[in-house]
DNA sequence: TCGAAAGTGGATGCGCTGTATCAACTTCTT
DNA sequence: AAGAAGTTGATACAGCGCATCCACTTTCGA
């Protein structure tokens, strides 16, 4: 179809490299929200060198993120491999979350976007049958409760999410306390005395959180 | 130190309830974000005349809201009045995360407001004791696990918070399923058999959720 | 070595959105 | 009827992020 791919020349490509590592670093610490301005600015270059390689942002995430979505699945496939059900289950959450948690950017892309670029789409449709499995697994073996559904996956990552959004710059582990929490409302056998492995936050540290500007969204 | 109140002219008196009204309207349905020139379209005046009312939005957020923040903390009260300590606890988060769920504008206010707008700032003060109260009776009566801290509590409305605006447009009554799985989490003895009231999201309303917009924030 | 092709930089223009103003006009009040 | 109070909405303003353009630099290969 189209001519054959002529080699970039030796800068092009060193710029093409120094781009998308500034991308990988500003989407990953603030998100899919920073402008091609900011990256190129980060990157060393000019905002016209970035939207020669890439014409729009949209290509750029793409570009970058489609191992990282890869690495989601193959987390619901090891979770699968796991003989314990529910440490298979409850794996893949955290494993996930907090991937999610170390990266912005794949974190956004994830819950808010609105119709997904295409990527995210595959994505999830790969996804989906893996996630009912490793539920449906769970709940078979009597570790999950017999009223959770496959569907409740994404509204659970969704609230975590939310911790997750907003804790981040005053106690990045935090999160984990409260999908424990969740999790403990997920067993159909409640282990009773299992205390949280995470502390509860102390007051001024939700005063923090309270303060802290919203989104960005 | 001011002088007396004069009061306003009769037609200015009718076209500061109907912005007022507006607001209201607005604010509830789609959130903080509605810009002052909204508000004066559907109240059917200019916008001169928000803005020679109400000098920024601020103003008129907090002549709005004063009450509807007392409300939570009479709710809280009403917890704690409660004879039994967990049903108190409980009532509480469902009845204040109902007026959330109701209202866009209030939940924005009490989650998403940088640094509170004074009015914020009071309430918080005034709840707080309360809240302690209410998690720490619960706590000595053995209803609630013993790590749970009175901290926590925010936290947890966040995550709720979340699920309310994210499925409000497609299933508003979804968020006390998780509020109710979270609850399952805080009990001390976990109620095994009960089963969730709310049903769990169709294949469909999550795939809708998950391609609804994000925020607005 | 040198000229054409490829690549670069960043000031600049555009479009959008929300805030706030103001001067001509209308309505109320006494 | 006079003048104070109130109304109106076009318009100025400010901030933003996206994207372009073109004079200049670098690379490549004959």
């Amino acid at each position: 179809m189209s001519t054959v791919e002529r080699p970039l020349r030796k800068d092009a490509e060193r710029n093409r490299q120094r781009i998308l590592d500034a991308a990988q670093d500003l989407f990953t610490e603030r998100g899919l929200g920073v402008t091609l301005n900011d990256i190129a600015h980060h990157a060393d270059v000019g905002v016209g060198t970035v939207y020669r390689r890439f014409p729009d942002k949209q290509k750029l995430i793409d570009a970058l993120f489609y191992e990282h979505i890869g690495e989601i699945v193959t987390l619901a496939e090891e979770g699968l491999a796991d003989p314990d059900p529910w440490r298979g289950l409850v794996g893949f959450l955290e494993r996930g979350l907090d991937l999610q948690a170390c990266n912005r950017g794949l974190k956004e892309l994830l819950h808010d976007t609105p119709q997904g670029s295409g990527l995210v789409e595959v994505a999830r449709e790969r996804l989906l049958p893996l996630l009912g499995a490793l539920v449906e697994r769970a709940r078979d073996a009597g570790a999950l409760r017999a009223d959770i559904e496959p569907q409740d996956v994404p509204l659970i990552q969704m609230m975590i999410g939310e911790v997750i959004d907003r804790t981040r710059d005053v106690e990045p582990e935090l999160w984990r306390r409260y999908l424990e929490l969740v999790l403990c409302g997920l067993r159909a056998d409640p282990d009773p005395a299992a205390p949280l492995s995470v502390e509860a936050p102390s007051v001024d540290q939700v005063d923090r959180v309270m303060r802290m500007p919203p989104r960005r969204r």
